[in-house]
DNA sequence: ATCGCTGCAAAAGTTTTGCAGTCGC
DNA sequence: GCGACTGCAAAACTTTTGCAGCGAT
């Protein structure tokens, strides 16, 4: 019944989890899967989808603990952007952040690179520590820019493409 | 009945808002109060109590609706501090962004200066236009830091204080 | 065999929405 | 008076939690 996946990826998070000494279930092993075949910026809604698809007796409730889990040792980054549900990715990947549009939703990645000064000078003058994972910064994109240069003065644009 | 506050900042809420060519109720007015004399990061649960200290009639559907709408106009800022409620805060003051420690929940302000550079490197790399406000950092503040340092290798601090 | 993990169901918490009445302009 | 705004109540959503049974080690 207990339905293991069976993909190369596999192996790697099995062994990823053992060596945290944590359990491994199939209902861990389909999260991460999931995180690697969806990609970063996945709600747990979304991961309860897709691993539905092979393992139907998935619950929401495990996946947010798994989330949690796997965000508590470092395996996951919870990252938030600003409104419904929140969004996980794997680490592992080259560190990243996110830029956020508020006119269309969407997001973009933005190297860690650009963030190095700013959190050392955060680190000096704060003495806070940042992530070099998980900042969001919001405003407008590049294409909503373009589209909404002329318009300038219009109000009453209020409940369109939020989020 | 629609008592109407009345503090010195009631006369400048009142000409922000007819500026905008917005209807000037005591609603509106007793949440940029709330705003005023909250500071920044004030939940709509805390406005909502706030102000039915002097409207008891207040209704927290309307708060939302009101701050929708005084963000939709730019006279609020929505901060998202990655959980629970959504925070807000007037605009007006210094333009400034968040560091939030994910340990014991702290927010401390950072001053808009140190990401004037990241911003404008943002712009011209990914033609993304990013906020003045609104930016949130997470890590680990100073003291959370100082308390922390020698226990590095302790696993199992899960569950503890988050948020 | 043990102890942690999971499924189920229900609750908690935040935000949105429909509708009818009210009030600012 | 008109149309926008509000209160009330209910719904929609996301996330958490208690409990009993199951399963990984």
């Amino acid at each position: 019944m207990t339905t293991t996946p069976n993909t190369p990826a596999h192996a790697a998070h099995s062994e990823r989890l053992r060596r945290l000494r944590l359990r491994v279930t199939p209902q861990r092993l389909f999260v991460l899967e999931a995180l690697d075949a969806l990609g970063g910026h996945v709600t747990a809604e979304a991961i309860m989808r897709w691993t539905a698809r092979h393992y139907p007796a998935i619950n929401l409730a495990t996946i947010y603990r798994t989330l949690d889990l796997l965000v508590s040792v470092g395996l996951v980054a919870q990252t938030d952007l600003g409104g419904g549900a929140a969004t996980f990715e794997l680490v592992g990947d080259v560190p990243h952040h996110h830029l956020v549009c508020e006119r269309c939703g969407t997001v973009t990645e933005l190297d860690d690179a650009l963030l190095a000064a700013l959190r050392e000078q955060v680190l000096r003058s704060y003495g806070f520590r940042a992530h070099s994972r998980h900042i969001a910064l919001f405003g407008i994109c590049r294409g909503c820019l373009a589209a909404e240069a002329p318009a300038l003065l219009d109000r009453d644009t209020h409940h369109e493409h939020t989020r």
